[in-house]
DNA sequence: CCCTAAGTACACAGATCTGTGAATGCAAGG
DNA sequence: CCTTGCATTCACAGATCTGTGTACTTAGGG
């Protein structure tokens, strides 16, 4: 049951805060069944009564640390496409512009594939935002390529998206140190690729 | 202390077969630390005992479910390496062949970038198993890359380990259904591109 | 015939887990 | 002044976790 109610992020007392910080770096580098409310409430220096006043249970503690996570990381991508040219082409590869300043924080992988393999329960609040943060990644891709010209930008989107997921995961677990700026070639190569055989333009 | 005697997975007896099959079942779908010895052992119809005395302790048993995953996967690409014909093309591609039968079995994501998200100590007998998957994935597409004549295959090496990884996160995660094919056709343009851009043959 | 390997049965230790109840302190704002 | 929000203190319930100790059964092979 998804009755958990969403804490707002953005009305966070001092004491939410500092939970929220804590339980973000001790899920993603230790994992989140590994990790219990008890450390998370010592390392943050607040008494367990005070985290689940403030987030009503782990669960939606575990959502809250997706959420905010999420939220930072597009607006890494959103700050870059406001700034940024209007050339279609390089709109498309912003989330690679961004991609090796992300893999600074991802030495332990990407956190929403390591929270999805963690959390089985579908009805997980966590699960939707983790879905959702990879689908919209597939929306952009599919969008901008539409604006570039691209007819049929369906299965480009889903190539440029496993780049983008496959980079992380590269540069994690297997140590290819420059697994960004590889990702960001292909991509732009590939997108190249299929405006070259789709005729002129 | 990695002072884990490793299990042989060749010379099991039944109830260990039995055992390491539920537990692979269990942990892949529910997640490592969510799954007790207790439900592994029932679910096994065998006793918590006869667990710890074929496998020694949680850890170890994790460890033999990484292994034996593993050792499925690249004998599929093992078998393929040896039946399939000597284009060399071919060859740098094998495991993208596999990748669509592989995904049947993904629907969860991949069980060894799950298993790197819950083990965070680096001295848990499974992290070497993860990494070495994914290396020797690595250096596959190295090894064969050169014998097709790519002269520096370490860059092309890296693309096609991200998109072979990122293509089980779009199918798993993002719902792509034709991730398979579609990091197929990338990685073959990619190689192509490769050969072309580098002179003639 | 007896030894060994494989497994059962079952209790239990000791830690850790999520979550709650009840009373209290304290500061800011109406 | 008094309410409200934030947080503390502390005890505790109840479940679940990994791992062990001991004694018994059963089947196969030398």
């Amino acid at each position: 049951m998804p009755a958990t109610p969403t804490v707002d992020l953005d009305s966070l007392t001092p004491g939410a805060r500092r939970i929220l910080d804590t339980a973000s770096t001790l899920f993603y580098e230790q994992g989140i069944h590994a990790v219990g409310v008890d450390t998370i409430a010592a390392e943050s220096g607040v008494t367990k009564r005070t985290l689940y006043d403030r987030f009503g249970s782990k669960d939606a503690l575990v959502a809250a640390y997706l959420q905010s996570r999420d939220r930072r990381w597009r607006s890494m991508i959103a700050t870059r496409l406001d700034e940024g040219g209007a050339d279609p082409v390089s709109r498309v590869l912003v989330p690679f512009d961004v991609l090796p300043l992300w893999l600074d924080e991802c030495a332990r992988g990407c956190s929403f594939i390591n929270a999805f393999g963690e959390l089985h329960d579908a009805d997980h609040p966590g699960r939707d935002v983790i879905v959702e943060e990879k689908t919209w990644l597939l929306d952009h891709f599919r969008t901008t390529l539409t604006h570039a010209g691209i007819a049929e930008p369906e299965p480009l989107a889903v190539q440029l998206l496993s780049l983008h997921e496959g980079a992380i995961v590269a540069y994690s677990i297997a140590g290819a140190a420059g697994a960004a700026e590889a990702a960001h070639a292909a991509a732009r190569s590939l997108v190249e690729l299929a405006l070259v055989g789709q005729g002129t333009r």
